[in-house]
DNA sequence: TCGAGTAATGCTCAGCGAGAGCATAAGTAG
DNA sequence: CTACTTATGCTCTCGCTGAGCATTACTCGA
């Protein structure tokens, strides 16, 4: 029975996620439970990822437990893996664990700037050839990559299990095109799938974001950390609207040094709202049609 | 490593989850996995609700990996207990297993004709005791049990957490009042109640509510099934509007003989949807202040 | 010192969707 | 034929969302 972690930081505008470099590639931190020192899951966790990283994270969620016989060693028994999520701000890793651009393993979840540029000049074309006359396949494809308006960034998975349907992303066992992002060991990259779509999904009515944030920050810094992680670009002003009427920040009266540009006012988590509003979170614009 | 599964079905209205008899009492159909026999977890999982209740589910969802020290049996060893989601059209169950209205183990939960008794007489009395003068204990009850415009439906966790924390509800070990449900052997009515909240989720974003109705229905039945679970009542007229919309459902042309009353035409579940939209479900009318 | 540049913050407005009610249709039971 | 019951259609209002314009408060260079 292993626990494995997706350990998530925001730098710079920049999601990131730590991995560990093993044997046969990177993968995510990951190890068996010890019965003995840890009273629960999630404090072996903890553990686990301090001793092979250096990092502490503050935030654990646990994901899904994987378990088909896909995964055993050997006759007779039965690999269990329990996946998790975790929040930290970015800190210094030991050796042998670096940080990681989540959108190295997924290139085509990044919309900030747009659709990327590998949507149309590489998966389009190959979906297209996968699906040619099967009317389920076009449709799944239209639905996963096609209009920017139903673009929903928490289908992370959904959208991976279909490239690789298509045979766009490989797995340990499975090759497939190249330039279609960083693989990992084992699943360990569709774990990470699960792990972003989950987020991006919880962002909506947890306050989890301020896990990643410093104690204080700017609405702008707010808004480029969010933006970092669901992947795509927000109105400025409607943000501020959304923060401002669920109460999930309060002002300090200090004061940001910014580099150019009137001074923005530094604010702080009210982390009081969870005992105050049922889903504080913050909003995604829907995907049209439902 | 034991499978844990809350199965569920809508019948007249009730929504029912299987139970079967144990030494201590009543409980989850849960037992071991067979790692010969089953491929998958998911596979294990349906083999051993067929043993021990007859019934075949039609929808399984993983919901949560339960494995704190306190479940252990022994020094050294972890019991792990994998819960599930399982639905199903209600069939006629084996000796010892039986069907039980969800609601008696959480009455506190059911507010289609407006809330509930038992919050006024007897839980808020109880809930106020408890948090006499503590703010963040008044603000929880509010939160949780406060006026019915901030009622959420996918909030059973977080309420069941809070009833037990007050005392007010009896786990294995634990003994509290009377009067507030039903109780089951070990943790199986907290998964249960995970269970619940994770499906009324799941309704507003995927068409998984047709797992229980039969292949063809009315608009009403749909209605009422969707009401059962989530908890509340629903305007009839929006609710056609959110049905017709989302494209969730196709006419048959046939009408059900009904009784009494204008005959209703019969649908049925557009199964492509899934391909044809990012998020086919019932929004929720969601609770006021974000 | 002044003007240009940059980012923060404030305000407005159109369109859509959700919530709620009224009105009509199409059966059944006496 | 009438009263009753349920299904179905339509409308209206309000609040929220998406989007843009305007103003404020800084820094930097001429």
């Amino acid at each position: 029975m292993s626990l494995d972690a997706v350990i998530l930081a925001v730098t710079e505008d920049t999601p990131r996620i730590l991995l560990v470099s093993r044997d046969d590639g990177l993968g995510l931190p990951a190890g068996p439970l010890d019965v003995d020192a840890d009273e629960t899951l999630t404090l072996g966790l903890r553990r686990l990822v301090s001793d092979q990283t250096g990092v502490d994270v503050t935030y654990v969620e646990q994901l899904y437990t994987f378990g088909d016989s896909s995964r055993s060693s050997s006759e007779g028994t039965r690999d269990l893996a329990i996946g998790y999520v975790a929040l930290t701000a970015e800190a210094t890793t030991i050796e042998g664990a670096r940080w990681t651009d989540i959108y190295e393993l997924f290139p085509w979840e990044d919309h900030r700037s747009g659709p990327p540029m590998i949507i149309p000049d590489l998966i389009d074309p190959a979906l297209r050839r996968w699906s040619a006359g099967d009317g389920d396949r076009e449709a799944r494809g239209r639905l996963n990559f096609g209009t920017e308006a139903l673009w929903d960034p928490i289908r992370v998975l959904d959208r991976y299990e279909l490239m690789f349907e298509a045979g766009l992303v490989s797995e340990a066992t499975v090759e497939a095109s190249e330039g279609t992002g960083r693989r990992l060991v084992r699943d360990h990259r569709r774990i990470a799938a699960t792990a972003l779509g989950r987020l991006r999904g919880k962002l909506t009515y947890r306050p989890v974001i301020f896990e990643v944030l410093p104690e204080l920050f700017t609405l702008t810094e707010l808004q480029t950390t969010v933006e970092a992680i669901v992947g795509i670009g927000l109105h400025k002003q409607n943000f501020r609207r959304i923060v401002d009427r669920g109460d999930l920040v309060e002002p300090t009266g200090e004061v940001a040094t910014s580099t150019g540009g009137r001074p923005a006012e530094l604010f702080r988590f009210r982390s009081d709202v969870v005992t105050q509003r049922p889903r504080p979170g913050f909003p995604l614009p829907r995907p049209r049609g439902l």
